[in-house]
RNA sequence: GUCCCUAUCGUCUAGUCAGGUCCAGGACAUCGGCCUUUCACGCCGACAACACCGGUUCAAAUCCGGUUGGGGACGCCA
């Protein structure tokens, strides 16, 4: 058996946003398994809305996410010679032919069938049958033509059997004569398309089933063009809550790869939320590493319809599909500490919280100090904001744990210094979870109060944070001498 | 309007091809409880779905027909 051959073909004219990581996500892992190949395509055809910006992004996000490609990636428009000669190939075999209609003829026309509610508001044909002086008189005049596809009218069905969508027919009747090249003389995407699959011998042509009915005309090129017919497969759409189909335009940044590298992702989470999204291996199977998903994934166990991406603006609680959220959470709580801790770093270079030591000499307390506040954190965002108060001094005291927990009790302001000093009596070698906790229960037994008082207190004093770990646990591994600062300094909250 | 795809909890889904083991399983979310010095951790529990109508059959989520709903396509965009 040959070699498979897969492509992502993306146009260039906006970031890489989820649907389209998904697509190519799938194409790669089927790569992957069959040990063949994933080639990038720039489609930059349309050079009125592609950027280079946006073909940047576009490979930065695949990058992230870590779906490489073996080939590319290739410019379509390096390919625009084969293009116009594939055209002339069929022109020559009378496959295509001559179109003088001009774009406003076809527009009113359009609109009159439409308005009239006809079952076809394809082309018509006027130009199918010119005859070769018609031709020779109109372009003699100067007049502008494109070259449409003369789709057969047999009468029969055109069919091929979908990877995903079992088999597709439709009949010829119902194609339009379909342009291929511009007036001025560009080839368009359906005609491009198919020459760049055929040259790089793409085996597995799997894309969204917004183009079920492009394939349909490709599938005609192909047999114009005499060549063989790659598998084809056309997955469902990824549609947002209220049943749309996500967009760039009308979704923004929260259907953006980047997006997600921006709020914290890591980026096999959002691999691993995305390959569920509308596929499953048949089981209650959830997390997949790399190599159990490219082993367990299957074009044919992708759901026939189309999944919701659950999110909701504004909401106050998910940023975006909760789902997708606790699948990062539960990344986030098992992968090994050493890779979240390289992850982090590069926010904490970011947020100054970097010390070259926690590669070094406290390598060792910075992968301890994560991965004790890991549990409860959401994103690798959280690190740097969140548990700030672990890495600098320069923290923010949450407004909620400050009121109920330091200003509803006057008497810290007191107690916190002494109880500083009873710190401050410790040896570093005493400096233990349970010396520290016995002295803070003592104190509070001594006052005669719950031991919660002081200890809710402190936990909002050290860490600036309603919610975190064991307090104890907190204070070893802040140290001695930070903790004692920020206890004694409990006079400026009550300014 | 025409053509194509599709229909199981709020969401992602298992089960459908090979009808009975499914008064439908899992996950996320939600709600309740437990744990606890706090908590957005953890644990336990609850709520919650076969779109509708008809047919085939001893038996239908599963097969067939229709209806309705949803999505997509209908560019000299890709």
């Amino acid at each position: 058996m040959s070699e498979t051959r897969l492509r992502f073909p993306p146009s260039p004219t906006g970031y890489l946003h989820i649907g389209g990581a998904r697509t190519a996500l799938y194409n790669w892992l089927y790569a992957k398994q069959t040990g063949g190949k994933l080639i990038l395509r720039i489609e930059d055809t349309d050079t009125e809305r592609s950027t280079d910006e946006s073909i940047h992004g576009i490979i930065e996000g695949l990058e992230w996410l870590g779906i490489d490609f073996d080939e590319g990636p290739y410019f379509q428009t390096d390919f625009e010679a084969d293009h116009r000669a594939a055209a002339q190939k069929m022109l020559e075999s009378g496959a295509v032919y001559k179109c003088f209609c001009t774009k406003e003829e076809l527009e009113t026309k359009r609109e009159a069938a439409m308005a009239a509610k006809k079952s076809n508001v394809g082309y018509d044909g006027t130009c199918r049958h010119l005859t070769a002086e018609q031709i020779a008189e109109k372009e003699a005049a100067g007049i502008p033509s494109v070259l449409r596809f003369k789709v057969p009218q047999c009468g029969g069905e055109i069919s091929y059997d979908d990877l995903i969508m079992g088999r597709i027919a439709a009949s010829y009747s119902e194609i339009e004569d379909f342009v291929l090249v511009r007036s001025n003389g560009k080839p368009l995407y359906l005609l491009c398309n198919v020459v760049d699959d055929i040259r790089d011998r793409i085996t597995h042509v799997v894309r969204g089933q917004d183009h079920m009915t492009n394939t349909l005309k490709q599938v005609l090129i192909y047999e114009a063009l005499g060549a063989p017919l790659p598998r084809f497969g056309h997955m469902p759409l990824t549609l947002d809550n209220k049943k749309a189909k996500i967009s760039k335009r009308s979704h923004g940044e929260i259907v953006a790869v980047q997006f997600y590298k921006e709020h914290g992702f890591i980026p096999w989470a959002l691999n691993n939320f995305l390959a569920l999204l509308g596929w499953s291996a048949g089981d209650d199977k959830e997390f997949y590493s790399k190599e159990e998903l490219i082993k367990a994934f299957s074009f044919d166990r992708i759901n026939r319809s189309s999944a919701v991406f659950n999110f909701h603006k504004d909401d106050p609680k998910f940023f975006t599909d909760p789902k997708a959220i606790s699948m990062n959470e539960h990344y986030l709580r098992t992968m090994p500490i050493e890779e979240i801790g390289e992850m982090v770093r590069k926010d904490f270079e970011a947020e100054n919280l970097w010390q070259k030591e926690y590669a070094g000499d406290r390598k060792e307390w910075y992968l301890k100090t994560l991965d004790l506040i890991r549990e409860r954190f959401h994103t690798l965002k959280d690190f740097a904001s969140l548990g700030r108060a672990y890495f600098a001094d320069d923290y923010t005291v949450d407004e909620k744990p400050l009121k109920k927990n330091i200003l509803k009790n006057e008497s810290l302001k007191e107690w916190f210094p002494e109880l500083a000093s009873r710190y401050e009596a410790l040896s570093p070698e005493e400096w233990t979870i349970e010396k520290t906790e016995d002295i803070a229960k003592a104190y509070a037994e001594e006052l005669g109060v719950k031991p919660g008082i002081i200890i809710n207190g402190m936990r909002t004093v050290v860490t600036g944070q309603a919610a975190g770990p064991s307090l104890f646990d907190i204070l070893v591994l802040i140290g001695q001498q930070k903790v004692i600062q920020r206890l004694q300094k409990i006079d400026s909250f009550y300014a």
